[in-house]
DNA sequence: GTGAAAGCGCTAACAG
DNA sequence: CTGTTAGCGCTTTCAC
């Protein structure tokens, strides 16, 4: 079923049924457009979005990238991009670097990296897409990276070049919210698990922890400040390098909920007990992180809402050469749970 | 950079440009083809595969149609997906119909979600996909919801149209392993939470299940068994029931580990012990399970295997018109971990 | 072996 | 307002 057919059928010609296909009104008379439209209702016709592409250059096509299609935020970050997609008649293409598994210890080798990302890229093209959604891993900087002659913006990543778009999330304020209310509540005795110092989210989430003591006049106690690579055991370890220490702790701020898991086990192990001895904020809300035992108390990032605000930052570039917005930073809440009930019982609301 | 342009700079007819680009050696003499290439290569040349696919109205573009991109083992799938995408020259595209936002409390309307099916279908047909692989969210039985003439390939969900191509996962076998396992280890004292009753995943577990009594001489206690909808809750309260009625209870085969976490909380409330009191077998290996205090024993699913066979099933759909593999069913393997020690410490295989 | 040319389904001048 | 027409980049038949 073509634009030929419907134009018989209806005894026009192709040319008045793409007007009215795309609702050029003023081209086309009131009664010959219903009557089209009519016809292309009944015979369900769907138009060729790929002539259609081909013929405007023009795509509607989003195509994404992503460094590990299997991380677990990534999921929810798509569904985020189709969620703006399919209400805005674009639809999306999916490219996996697979990077997890394709280079592993290469991980820093960014001369392969930059091969996988410009064949990828590359490919995506000559799918017609219109523009790139790339979808990092978060922790690497991925700096010009990306060289293609469509528009790209940038998800869950970060990169220092200002004309970048890039979308992502509030790591700072968030944390210095969390630690102000742990200091008021513990005062010295809270302790953090900072994650790699490589990661740009790690820097920005002790950054705001750092704030929130300077605000209160206090000094974070170096032994009470350990530091993982946001695996599970690094959480474990980290912990007990602070119980070790003798310093009362009362609680921590981890830096992820990995860590978090691992620290409580490790204050499980203790005989001490969460969150009764001491407490614990985890940070991301990992899918299971709510039926833990203890729950986890935890920072909720906006995934999908950050996959729905790149696609419409896409799409504006898209549509209109160009974006206001260049760096959409997103809020994130602290979700309460057991691991540390709010003060009170009553759950305020903490929110970036 | 265009095929014309090629040609151009080569000196031939666009013709021949396209012979080389598809391999047509028998058309091209050695030497032009030779000559050719290295243009192609020198400027980089991507063809356009939408034009490509416009004339020769068939496509290497794969329609991905998830009933819920959120679910976690949708982008785990995926991955299996565009790995043998990317392998083998196609594309993916995706479609998400959100299910779980959209229709909720409708989940059974059965027309909505005809209807909701049958426009993503073909918008996805719009965008000239070659075939569909359907993502089930696993429960239900999908049998001729998808109206549409090309291909399609079921994967993670079940149809009961024998002519429809679908992959999955043994449910059956794997279960009937483990609590042969279980009853020889533990006799009369095993204990089952099943799924839901409409549950077609869940009922293969259970006939599994049975098969094991059957083959034992035994006879499953009815107050030995509960049952629950997947949730964590649910898990709990049909421990509950469990525990409560008396009878002697040293391990419990919990069909999906949430409902596992769920009942090992209850056990834990209870003052009792996992896996020294009572031990637990989950199912799904979901990516927290390993990080779960006790950690989950659990059955793993070969999930981007599911993925990637569905890819190469539909593959062989588009290149030969049919295929001999109607029902992929792929092996499943027991995880041993904490909640569930191997007997003796070793670490046998159970794998289906 | 190679090339000219028709046309996949659609858009957008341009002419009427 | 409506129709004619020339392509978008590519494949493929048919002639040379």
């Amino acid at each position: 079923m073509t634009l030929k057919d419907i134009a018989a059928m209806a005894g026009v010609s192709v040319a008045t049924v793409s007007y009215v296909l795309n609702n050029k009104d003023h081209k086309v008379s009131a009664e010959v457009a219903a009557r089209v439209r009519s016809i292309m209702r009944d015979v369900n016709y769907q138009p060729n979005t790929v002539a259609k592409s081909l013929r405007s250059s023009k795509s509607r096509i989003i195509g994404v990238l992503t460094e590990d299609l299997s991380v677990w935020q990534a999921s929810y970050i798509i569904q985020g991009i189709t969620h703006y997609a399919e209400s805005s008649g674009y639809s999306v293409v999916i490219s996996d670097l697979a990077m997890k598994a394709k280079i592993q210890s290469y991980y820093d080798d960014i001369y392969q990296y930059r091969e996988l990302i410009d064949t990828a890229a590359a490919k995506l093209k000559s799918n017609q897409v219109g523009g790139i959604i790339f979808l990092g891993m978060h922790d690497r900087n991925i700096n010009g990276l990306i060289q293609t002659d469509i528009p790209v913006v940038y998800a869950y990543c970060s990169t220092s070049q200002a004309e970048d778009v890039q979308v992502g999330y509030d790591n700072r304020e968030i944390s210095r919210k969390i630690v102000s209310m742990l200091l008021e509540r513990f005062g010295e005795a809270v302790g953090i698990i900072d994650g790699p110092i490589q990661s740009a989210p790690a820097r920005l989430r002790m950054a705001g922890a750092e704030e929130a003591y300077a605000q209160a006049g206090m000094l974070m106690n170096p032994r009470l400040r350990g530091s993982g690579n946001w695996e599970y055991e690094s959480g474990s370890r980290a912990c007990k390098g602070m119980l070790d220490s003798g310093y009362p702790l009362k609680a921590i701020y981890v830096l992820n909920d990995l860590m978090a898991l691992g620290a409580i086990r490790e204050i499980q192990k203790r005989g001490l007990r969460v969150p009764e001895d001491i407490q614990i904020v985890g940070f991301d809300d990992m899918s299971l992180s709510e039926y833990v035992n203890p729950s986890l108390t935890t920072v909720r990032v906006p995934l999908e809402e950050i996959g729905y605000e790149a696609a419409a930052a896409l799409a504006e570039l898209l549509e209109n050469g160009e974006t206001q917005k260049r760096l959409i930073c997103l809020g994130c809440e602290l979700i309460w749970r057991e691991s540390c009930p709010p003060p009170e019982g009553l759950p305020i609301v903490i929110r970036s």
